[in-house]
DNA sequence: CTGAAAGCGCTTACAG
DNA sequence: CTGAAAGCGCTTACAG
């Protein structure tokens, strides 16, 4: 029954089979042209008998088409990036593509393999989030003939400025989330709110922390540098910034935290805490994970399936289009703030 | 700067500019046997000024080596799901192996589709988590000459009989992990304990559901239909069921879910009801999910993670070692009940 | 409507 | 240590 290590079939085969040649068969199975009935059926009949498969690397060296893209993300910890695959796997079915993930773990270097496997055709497009501007990132980008859609997770730095440019952005604007988070908790009336930035160094949550300040500023509320904490990104660091503040004493009325993970973290280390005053203490985050609406913690919705669909959808429009008809597009996605009653904890 | 549109660098190209032969600079590029270091120096240079990116297809016909793994997965909104992409990528960039990542939304017809992309060359080995075990998939299967590691979240129906095979299994021992699931809601004394199903006819809800009337009746508690839900196995399937036992008057001492989205649901369910029965429900589920832990509910590690690695592991050893040396492995993975003071809600 | 032939871009025995 | 040549499995103008 499970013939195997028999000699792999090809469209050869199949050709001769059917008494036709590889041309027409291969015309047959793609329903290119008029193809005569009975001919067709015997090269179908054929592929049946043989269980023939077209071989994916013959063709695609044919026709340099690869009928994949590159989905290229930082981590695979924060849920966001999960909605967004799922946008991104949609709308690559609905094209027939697969999607190859790749996860760069917010490096450079890994961002730079990830246009690598584009420039080696093993892969017809790429939709990267990425950390880095470096020079280096857009020279390589530039060099690619194939598409690309950037995104930053932030308000993105290579805005289309008119010189020309080979790919097409798409941005978050995060300023606006934070801005309008930490506004919230001002209008709530609280004074002295913290604020976990996540990592220094990286554009995301450098736009985040300019908001904060900014909110504060236009409350009327003295910036104070004791009520930030920077560190990871993730659970681990809110739950540092928990400790690090009631260590030193500091207990905030409210806390703003740039993204929901780390919220979460802080949220622990305010259980861990034996202090009253640890639980009392207003969250607002970023990224409205569920866990936020479970615990009900206001946070900003940053429609990351949108960032994933749109992408990925701009992705589709340029491998149709070409870069010639259409300008460099920049596209962006508006957050959206969710406030919820904050239970006693 | 960006002089696109040239026509593409290939191999022959980086020949003629170094003076050598193509198959000198293959030679070089692959660290294939030894090379004059002058040679080399000079294969490098070119490749360096003419900005030379190997082509893949090229290579992968010929080498018929992709350097990609498929992972196919039922879905992508039950976080368990992602921990698993999360190992496999990890192992896969281990062995330099990219990965293709294919959702078949628990459908016969996709999980076909995912042994066909394996069929068709375009990866190499193919880890494939599926609900169906039909003898079509049967069949696909054994027709394949490249490594699949087969996995149905559960106890895996096709494990190795001594009769011819030609892939690699993975159970989790979830008969277990509602077993103890269930004992432990018995130990604690409850009798009146429902059961959130999942959905029927999937093989691993059934095995599942065999554990829980076990559980029951080796716990001396009658069997009552009333108390199980069968629906869809998210959150939407839990909140309904939660709402189905309400509307009927039916509010159980605890509740045994067969995933934690399921305990979620359920949970909405409790705070959206306005009885006081609704309140006190003490909650075991599977999955141990985050959020699990953050509500302080009990669950049972399925050791997701630990599914993706042996799995995709397994693929790069058969990879290695073909299936002459090594006869068909059948993994299993033992789940762990962990335990916590549920909080009142 | 279909066949013969070239070629996509590599790699790899085979010589030397 | 390196070159010439064949070939991996398709597709696609070009004829007819």
């Amino acid at each position: 029954m499970s013939d195997s290590k028999q000699k792999k079939i090809t469209i050869y085969d199949v050709a001769k089979y059917a008494g036709v040649s590889p041309g027409t068969v291969s015309r047959t199975l793609n329903q290119i042209g008029y193809i005569k009935e009975d001919t067709r059926e015997k090269v179908l009949q054929a592929v049946e008998d043989l269980q023939y498969i077209p071989n994916v690397a013959g063709r695609t060296l044919k026709t340099t088409k690869t009928r994949m893209i590159c989905l290229a993300i930082p981590d695979t910890s924060n849920p966001i990036y999960f909605r967004m695959i799922e946008a991104t796997l949609e709308v690559a079915k609905r094209n027939k593509y697969s999607v190859l993930l790749f996860y760069t773990n917010g490096q450079e270097e890994e961002e730079l393999k990830a246009i690598r496997i584009l420039q080696e055709s093993t892969v017809d497009a790429l939709f990267l989030v990425h950390f880095s501007y470096s020079k280096q990132l857009r020279e390589m980008v530039s060099r690619c003939v194939q598409p690309i859609v950037l995104c930053g997770m932030c308000s993105h730095l290579w805005l289309y400025d008119g010189i020309e440019r080979n790919f097409d952005t798409i941005s978050i604007r995060v300023y606006d989330a934070v801005y309008s988070a930490t506004s919230y908790l001002i209008s709530k009336g609280y004074k002295k709110i913290a604020y976990l930035a996540g990592k220094r160094g990286i554009e995301v949550y450098r736009q985040r922390y300019e908001a904060y300040r900014q909110a504060l500023s236009d409350g009327g509320i003295p910036y104070n540098d004791d009520l930030v904490y920077w560190n990871s990104y993730d659970e681990s660091g809110g739950y540092a910034g928990g400790k690090h503040f009631f260590s030193k004493g500091i207990f905030p009325e409210a806390l703003c935290a740039s993204n929901d993970l780390q919220m979460i973290g802080f949220y622990r280390a305010c259980q861990d805490c034996s202090k009253e005053q640890a639980r009392h203490i207003e969250f607002v985050g970023v990224d409205n994970l569920e866990i936020s609406e479970l615990l009900n913690f206001s946070s900003v919705d940053i429609h990351e399936a949108e960032v994933g669909k749109n992408a990925t959808e701009l992705l589709f429009l340029r491998m149709n289009e070409g870069f010639e008809k259409l300008p460099p597009q920049d596209v962006f996605i508006n957050p959206k703030l969710v406030t919820r009653n904050q239970k006693v904890y």
